[in-house]
DNA sequence: CCGGAAATGTTATAATGTTTCAAACTTCTT
DNA sequence: AAGAAGTTTGAAACATTATAACATTTCCGG
């Protein structure tokens, strides 16, 4: 708890990529399922950043390794990388995040800063309880929660005070 | 309360886009903004069912009308109608729909059933009090939520229990 | 009626995502 | 080791969603 690395905190970041490309390997070694290359590589640009990389952006990454990768290679791999949780696709941009809650089987809940672009994953029984319970109160069977909130994290919240509109600055 | 239409329900929903273009109207002219002949068919066109509508269907439809239009017209009209609370964006299907809730001011929260195609609107209070209750816990200055849930309408739940797999039938 | 602002028309293009079919690789069986 | 079956990747084309840029028209106050 006290160790969590936030996005908007400084932390060596280097640490957070190596934890998820081990905890990935493990993830897929004991669901069966082969963490490839291309899927590992996909996964390591996903993560390089707090802030959500587009598919075309992560391609261009690819293509910058001297991979001739066309957008299918791309999509294939974020499709299997969100099918075994880690990553996460956050609808509202278009972009992909690392799962900071590989293998924990959770609803994923994005605190997305307009400031500098972390997204902060995070989980809130008190929020998914609400929902589901509120999905109940309609009967309706529930599935799948997307669920996204654009706002500034506590960093942005000050620099928007004094600086007043500055867009958004400072995407990595 | 009671005379909720959902839906998933049968109603008379020449009654639901009539009032809805009413309440439109009112809207605007308090704002004082112009509902033009564009925009109030785009909104017509949105309500013409409970199934979101993606842009390039209202594209199609204006055509048929004998509208001769291009995609910013469609997408302006659709800008126009969201700023003024008239429809509301699906993130997760890049689809748009009707609102509900117009002149309210609320947090919409939607129930997409994967069935029939058909969303609710609805507004839980414990959901969106919750959410402020955790994006406050970390200090995160909440601006916009996107919460969209995905899963099947009571009446779609006895369907896909008889019929095993079929898909998404019916998308009116 | 005129001048500025708002809205629309028009063309082109950008950004995002999918289909399809063939080739390569893995794994399992014999 | 050979070969069949399934999975993964390569490659090209295409489909869908959204925006940029600039010209034109319409609306509305003076």
């Amino acid at each position: 708890m006290s160790a969590r690395a936030l996005p908007y905190r400084p932390h060596n970041h280097d640490t957070c990529v190596t934890q998820a490309l081990t905890d990935a390997r493990n993830i897929c070694q004991n669901r069966n399922v082969r963490l490839t290359p291309t899927r590992e590589r996909v996964l390591e640009l996903i993560w390089q950043s707090h802030q959500p990389l587009g598919a075309y952006d992560v391609l261009a990454q690819l293509s910058d390794d001297g991979h001739n990768a066309a957008p299918p290679t791309v999509y294939r791999a974020l499709d299997f990388l969100q099918q075994n949780g880690l990553v996460h696709r956050i609808a509202s941009l278009n972009a992909f995040i690392g799962c900071t809650h590989a293998g924990e089987h959770h609803t994923g809940m994005f605190l997305i800063c307009q400031g500098c672009g972390n997204v902060l994953e995070m989980t809130a029984p008190s929020v998914s309880g609400a929902i589901k319970a509120a999905a109940e109160a309609e009967s309706f069977a529930l599935d799948d929660v997307t669920l996204e909130i654009a706002g500034l994290c506590p960093r942005c919240q000050g620099e928007q005070v004094e600086e007043g509109e500055t867009g958004a600055p400072g995407h990595e």
